[in-house]
DNA sequence: ATGTAGATTGTATATTTATACAAGCGCGGT
DNA sequence: ACCGCGCTTGTATAAATATACAATCTACAT
């Protein structure tokens, strides 16, 4: 017995024709994957294709298996997309916190809006209902007077650390 | 034994409250869900949820459940023309409505405050000043508390209904 | 009221997916 | 050579998800 020589790890080569094989025909289950792949001359069990599909990163919707959205390219990447913290995005782009009424307005650099009104939602204080953001300037909507005026202070000190 | 009045139906409700759990925590597993579902109230077996998370087409990935792609609300429905009414755009991308003095903060979808917004406006309540669109928050301005109140809960009556 | 059809749900279970564990392989250092 | 380390995989099984079936419940017509 004796082996071909390897150039290419199977594995990669094998999550390559998994996405081939998903572009082309539905896929419900990792069993049904695994024919699939069979007739193409890959044997692996329903175990590893368990993982392989943890690896690619791809969902199951009602409709079977689908390739992760868009940037389906990047293959080894793995770089966590760790929802950004408040206080980085705030010493990004923050300025400062303006009270007015039950709102506070948030002022940003240019372009920064988006991104720390992203962030403050992901926090989900209590205080605030709800944020609009423009491209320079984040209108916070709290429920009243007082809690305007609560965000507004934690903000400050937030922008000073 | 009585049975409170059914306004709403119940699988609706619960189906608005599992987007709306979804875009705050992650979410590995039904039974996660069912936990948390339970948390607010709502007592509901994992077959259930199951079938929820079917009809809502959720998405399961590396990282838990996710909502559909953008258009979530199109179903397998066919026809769409017409002005998009109100309830419709509420039934796909609405997920609450908190007041807050003389304003209603609507939460939406990610991607679903800008059409909400514009079938909100195609509407003319009188009680409504106007409305700013975000990404995934609607602020509706009323012309004081009063008519605000009022607003919150029509919104709210339509989410459930 | 009574009946019927369609929805909705829980229970129990089948199906599907994830994982603990151990075996095998390839590679580099000793 | 041998050892050890990391990576990959299969086996067996645990965990998670989907579904058949039966019991209600709702709506609507009689």
């Amino acid at each position: 017995m004796f082996f071909a020589r390897r150039e290419v790890p199977v594995k990669t080569q094998r999550l390559n024709i998994i996405r081939e094989v998903l572009t082309q025909t539905p896929v419900t289950s990792q069993d049904e994957l695994r024919r699939k792949l069979r007739r193409r001359g890959i044997h692996v069990t329903q175990a590893t294709l368990s993982r392989d599909i943890h690896e690619l990163q791809l969902l199951k919707g009602p409709r079977g298996y689908a390739l992760p959205n868009g940037n389906g390219a990047a293959t080894a990447g793995e770089e966590d997309d760790q929802p950004p913290s408040l206080k980085e995005m705030m010493d990004g782009f923050g300025l400062r916190a303006i009270q007015a009424m039950n709102q506070v307005v948030l002022k940003t650099v240019l372009g920064g809006a988006q991104p720390v009104a992203a962030a403050l939602d992901l926090e989900g204080w209590p205080e605030i209902a709800g944020t609009i953001a423009g491209d320079d300037t984040v209108l916070i909507i709290c429920t009243d007077t007082r809690q305007a005026g609560e965000v507004a202070t934690r903000l400050r000190t937030i922008l000073q650390g």
